[in-house]
DNA sequence: TAGAGAGCTGGAGCGCACTCCAGGCAAGCG
DNA sequence: CGCTTGCCTGGAGTGCGCTCCAGCTCTCTA
């Protein structure tokens, strides 16, 4: 089975502790370990398996290491990287960009200085967000307001049939 | 020409002053009138033509009028509606539940509670995705931070090797 | 009276970010 | 020894939110 494989030799984790382990992952890593199977990290990034391979595909990880038998095994490295990934993804950016800035990454040293022009031109997109969500934040706080007065009215009205 | 039918009568604008109004109106809505062609709501919505349509055609738009040839003459109330749609599309909300806020508010009074909720559950939404972007944007500083520090002490050792 | 220009309709097409499928391989279990 | 489970691949399919197209009408201007 590949929990036997995925475990470093000398480890003597007996397989119904790792079974544990794998029960309490949901959105944690899964401790003590560092090679991870495919649905591991599927069930701590909570992304699905699909989209994991298709980031590979894509061109959107630094190279995922292989077991013996060709299955991928994903280092803590490889889930830092998703984590960022994650986290630009929820900020909207395109994941073409995030493609561009693996590309970046993967070539080195000197791609440095637009790694962080890429990046800090993304901070200011969330921040423009950020105060986009705010200002309409003020609009639904009004309209919720109009609303929920009404609803007291109402309330009061049907109050005062009652008597 | 559409212009005539789209002023109402008595007012006397000549074309050449509605010209102006027409040129001024990126991102603004034009004045001192009350029914405007789909053309002048795009340019002022930023919405195409085609959205614009499409949204009606969705059940987005609440009963858009029609001058006597069948041609789309949006109202001041319309105006507001697509800027509420507006808001609510840039922080997200998915076009369907656009789509329900909208039933809702042709079916009438008695469904403001709904509304309400509607309305409500969003600006919950609204709020987790402005801490999201602001965890992010803590992550974004950090790694920018070492970018830049970086970036710093190569160009001190340049400026070393200079002299 | 011909041509330009704006608008109309139903329906097809597109880009993005996944999501799923068919067909196959390796390992462990009863 | 067959069955199940988990993973593999390339490629097809999906849902969302538009975006565009063909073919038409109406009105104005030269």
């Amino acid at each position: 089975m590949t929990v036997l494989d995925s475990v470093p030799v000398g480890t003597t984790t007996p397989p119904d502790i790792v079974c544990t382990v794998l029960e309490q992952q949901r959105h944690g890593r899964p401790v003590g370990r560092e090679r991870y199977t495919i649905s591991e990290v599927a069930g701590c990034t909570g992304l699905s398996v699909h989209t994991l391979r298709w980031y590979e595909r894509i061109g959107l990880m630094p190279h995922v290491d292989r077991s013996h038998t060709g299955q991928r095994r994903y280092t803590d490295r490889d889930l830092d990287w998703l984590d960022l990934v994650g986290r630009l993804r929820l900020t909207g950016m395109p994941v073409a960009d995030m493609v561009r800035y693996a590309r970046l990454v993967r070539e080195g040293e000197h791609t440095m200085a637009e790694r962080e022009e890429l990046l800090t031109a993304h901070r200011e997109d969330v921040r423009k967000r950020i105060a986009e969500l705010r200002s309409t934040l003020e609009v639904l706080d009004y309209k919720i307001d109009i609303y929920a007065d009404a609803r007291r009215r109402a309330e009061a009205a049907e109050g005062a049939l009652k008597y």
